[in-house]
DNA sequence: GTCTATACGGCGATAGAC
DNA sequence: GTCTATCGCCGTATAGAC
């Protein structure tokens, strides 16, 4: 057995600005521009100190992913208890959050072939789901019509449309999006019918 | 200007025993797995030679690709004509056949940002989703019931959600899968009814 | 607890010899 | 057509200074 390597604390000013650069840098130009020497230099410390917080680039990928999931997590059980007649709204705006969607599939790219990050990843939507999962199902008796879906499978559309939109914006396509954006729009008005119409939808895309 | 670098004539039996190698590596491994130097020794061959039949890297994925695809849109093409009153099937059965679909998702993740895989993928998509929605579109007026989606928005669901599954399933995930599946194929059975309801959908599913 | 310096092997890519 | 040498960047590990 050799010494324990040390690490930086979780409390540590230095971490936090080191999660809000890579943070920026992964939005900004891919998972692949993550570098220690690259994220180093953004923010302005030596490479090394970088890798004293995080000894491996998953690590900090992790920490990253997981930031940002607690507070996902707690916006969605927030917005579940103050509307919770509208999941299947709340669980299609959540779905469509810009910001946290291009993130999630800059993950899920980065998944691919990384067994850490790929644990990470499922808890996160897991537990989305789940949460959603029990709120749909305990009123979907009261949805008029159901189409014949299962609430896994209706919840599995809503969170997967807008990351195949986003995957096929990506690419320069537009095929659709809009036609499949309203149809969606239109079938939720129907099973959730806002009370007060001229109430629009707050858009829950936050940041950048 | 400088004297243009020398490349491998495309008729060269090396050259396709690497673009089989590297398929085979990129299905197992993922596309990171696919470097100069692994690839070189799998073939049993300098790592050199492959950069001089591929200068970049790029230049690979992107034979990669276009190979495949040829193959494919001709079986496309194939499938459309001998069946021409399945379009709706017949786009189903593409997007479920899972080896091409691997392969696209792994480009995909490929493109996010590498411009010129980026382009090469949207050619091939596109190219797909106008043969199919060309035909779609001819005898839309045919279906029974379209549900208020349009042409374009139903062939980008049945392109999308097979990749959307396959991308969770890739995490660990299969929460509504099954249903979302047998959904689809209900409402396929109704747009596109089959003449002897014995003859079951062969898988289009090949090698590996 | 924070931070720096240095080293190692693997990577994509280039130039040029055989 | 084939192969070698070389360059600069990468992730990671470690030893040690403040």
């Amino acid at each position: 057995m050799t010494a324990p390597r040390r690490i930086g604390t979780e409390s540590s000013k230095t971490r936090a600005v080191l999660l809000d650069r890579a943070e920026t840098l992964m939005l900004d130009e891919g998972y692949a521009a993550v570098t220690y020497r690259v994220l180093a230099a953004r923010a302005g410390v030596t490479a090394g100190l970088v890798q004293y917080y995080f000894p491996t680039l998953d690590d900090l990928f992790v920490a990253l992913l997981e930031r940002r999931s607690d507070r996902n997590l707690e916006r969605l059980h927030t917005a579940l208890e103050s509307r919770p007649d509208e999941p299947l709204r709340i669980a299609w705006e959540f779905s469509t959050d810009e910001t946290s969607a291009a993130l999630l599939m800059e993950f899920m790219a980065l998944a691919n072939h990384r067994k850490t990050i790929r644990a990470a990843i499922f808890e996160v939507i897991d537990r989305t789901r789940r949460a959603q999962l029990a709120t749909v199902t305990a009123r979907w008796h009261q949805y008029p019509t159901t189409d014949g879906l299962s609430p896994a499978a209706l919840l599995f559309l809503l969170h997967g449309i807008p990351k195949m939109v986003l995957l096929e914006e990506a690419l320069g396509m537009s095929s659709g999006h809009g036609d499949v954006r309203r149809f969606v729009e239109r079938r939720l008005d129907v099973a959730e019918p806002r009370r007060s119409p001229k109430a629009r939808p707050r858009k829950v895309t936050r940041r950048r």
